[in-house]
DNA sequence: GCCGTTTTCGGCCCGACTGTTTTCAGTCG
């Protein structure tokens, strides 16, 4: 069973058990426990089975009980109980914004509604206004946000490629106004997450009214709602939600700190200040002792008064970046500038749309030392594999352009991402994969296979002696498809011993190692390297997205192989050994 | 239900907003 359906299962019986009116801390403790379980790097199921569960934080002797109950029999007992007691149709009715457990049990218990299509009958009967605590208004709500559910379906989390534009456009917009002095893109996107629910940007202003009236007027914004001096509201043509805050410039650290988050990140650091007897808000840092009130212009006071070394955004997660802040043993994270050289993109000879010229130039002008190229293989099909001939002249056509530019501080490599068969093994016969200079191994076909079948297939191909490296390792795109099941622990021991690098994909879509397996891969002892897989030479900027995850994965410079120079990392390549 | 610079019980973040209500509970981020 994988991670997220244990989640989903604990999740589920964290909301039954609120129908149920259980005390607010177990609901929490259960939903916390779901939280921890999903971001899981390894298999819980695993850790269930040997009676390790207990080691993640947040699970317990009962937790881990009933999630060994939800493996061997596929339902927790006390689920199965509550679903007897209450339709469990009753939960839809708590995902209405607005409406939570409470609301939807005295729903159930005073109107006799069981699912969202009795709560649409008796909004348009008008019965809901005769319950104590709702009105005509919540009536008009409710019917609101059923027919947006009809039409839109659930709100979807927007991928950050689409939303990170539009953030940066308007605050620089907002940067441009006389009467901005700071805009800063917070929330999730500055934490570079996969995917956002909105846009929070906050300002400090010496005219807050005229710059949030320069948000609510910006071209993008499809409608717009109030504005005022303490920030404005939009929504742009392209569905993102914006939110302006405006705040004094000696709060402006506070208010940055608190819509930057993550939630997680933010209760730790507030449960720790309230240890310290402080208390903390978007505010102010409040001593309770003295009651007296700071206020701070940057982050990094903050930080400081609480004891703190600064935190980067992309690290504040609640992954245990507070308790390394206060020991001072942050790592140095890696940064785009470190990187040297890109090894994963695609040319007009496979699916790419730009030359062999094109990325090379592209890649030159980002100041890089290396690119390797790397179409696809012979069975890639969609009219787009690349023949053994094919690839021959390639390799030729490489050298060209190599002498062509005639210079030692920039190369091509010619490479390939060939394709992983059923059986692990590549689809170039080794003669060819011999003659390049890099080949990439990854999956692409035949993804339904078993768990132990898949790990056994990859597991080969990291053995083999002649590829450098594994392409995106679970083959998810992310809010579309699950990856494919394997295991990664198997395959990151594999490659440690093996020499055999691993990429982070970059593209926005893939981000593929995630940030926790990249996190379990380096510390396994293996080079990881971060590729953009570009198929158009404007692409190769793409690669922000995955210094991101590696930075999310706490990874530093020296766990990255392209941080280094040609002359060394040439030596790094397997090939090379 | 979990957890320990308040260790085996008694705590467990903070504030804004909404809709209903004359002081607040529920919900949300």
């Amino acid at each position: 069973m994988q991670n997220a359906e244990i989640a989903d299962a604990l999740t589920e019986l964290a909301t039954l058990y609120e129908l149920d009116g259980a005390v607010r801390y177990r609901v929490l403790a259960y939903r916390e426990a779901a939280r921890v379980i999903r971001q899981s790097p390894v298999s819980v199921a695993e850790l269930a089975r040997e009676g390790r569960a207990t080691e993640l934080p947040g699970v317990g002797k009962t937790l881990e009980t009933k999630i060994a109950a939800l493996l061997d029999d596929g339902e927790i007992p006390a689920a199965a109980k509550l679903k007897a007691k209450f339709p469990p149709s009753l939960i839809e009715v708590t995902l209405i914004p607005g409406l939570g457990a409470k609301t939807a049990r005295r729903l159930y218990d005073e109107a006799g509604i069981e699912s969202l299509d009795g709560l649409r009958e008796a909004a348009e009967d008008g019965k809901l206004r005769d319950l104590k605590g709702l009105g005509e208004r919540a009536e008009q709500n409710i019917l609101a946000a059923l027919e947006r559910l009809a039409t839109e379906g659930p709100a979807e989390r927007l991928l950050l490629s689409e939303v990170l534009p539009v953030a940066e456009q308007l605050a620089e917009t907002l940067r441009a106004h006389p009467a901005s002095e700071a805009v800063t893109v917070a929330g999730s996107a500055r934490r570079w997450a996969e995917t956002c629910k909105d846009v929070d940007l906050i300002a400090t202003a010496s005219d807050p009214a005229a710059l949030a009236g320069t948000l609510s007027e910006h071209p993008l914004a499809a409608t717009a709602g109030s504005s005022g001096s303490s920030g404005a509201r939009i929504v742009t043509h392209n569905g993102v939600k914006v939110d302006l805050r405006i705040v004094a410039p000696e709060a402006y650290g506070n208010l940055l700190q608190h819509f930057t988050g993550s939630k997680e990140h933010n209760v730790e650091l507030r449960e720790r200040a309230v240890r310290m007897g402080l208390s903390v808000s978007e505010h102010g840092i409040l001593e309770a002792e003295s009651g007296e009130s700071a206020r701070y212009a940057t982050e990094a006071e903050v930080y400081e008064r609480l004891g703190l070394a600064y935190v980067e955004p992309e690290l504040r997660e609640g992954r245990g970046e507070i308790a390394a802040a206060e020991r001072g043993e942050l790592p140095e994270l890696v940064e785009v500038g470190d990187l040297r050289g890109d090894l994963h993109c695609h040319t007009t000879l496979s699916d790419g749309k730009s030359s062999l010229a094109e990325m090379a130039q592209a890649a030159q002008d980002r100041g890089y030392e290396y690119l390797a190229v790397t179409d696809h293989s012979a069975t890639h099909g969609f009219g787009d594999h690349v023949t053994a001939d094919d690839l021959r002249r390639r390799i030729e056509e490489v050298a060209e352009l190599n002498q062509k530019l005639g210079t030692e501080d920039f190369r091509v490599l010619a490479g390939s991402e060939v394709n992983i068969q059923t059986d692990g093994s590549p689809d170039y016969p080794d003669e060819l994969l011999a003659e390049l200079d890099w080949a990439i191994g990854s999956v692409h076909t035949s993804f339904r296979i078993s768990r132990a079948e898949m790990t056994k297939r990859i597991v080969a191909a990291v053995e083999h002696p002649l590829l450098d490296c594994i392409g995106h390792l679970t083959g998810r795109l992310i809010g579309r498809r699950e990856g494919y099941e394997v295991d990664v622990e198997k395959v990151f021991e594999a490659a440690a011993a093996n020499g055999t690098m691993i990429e982070i994909n970059a593209n926005p879509n893939r981000r593929d190692l995630r940030e926790s397996h990249a996190t379990l891969a380096a510390d396994a002892g293996v080079w990881i390297c971060v590729n953009t897989d570009a198929h158009r030479a404007a692409s190769l900027e793409f690669i922000g997205y995955g210094i991101a995850t590696a930075r999310r994965a706490w990874l530093t410079a020296d766990q990255i192989a392209n941080t280094r120079g040609w002359k060394q990392f040439s030596g790094m390549r397997k090939r090379a050994k």
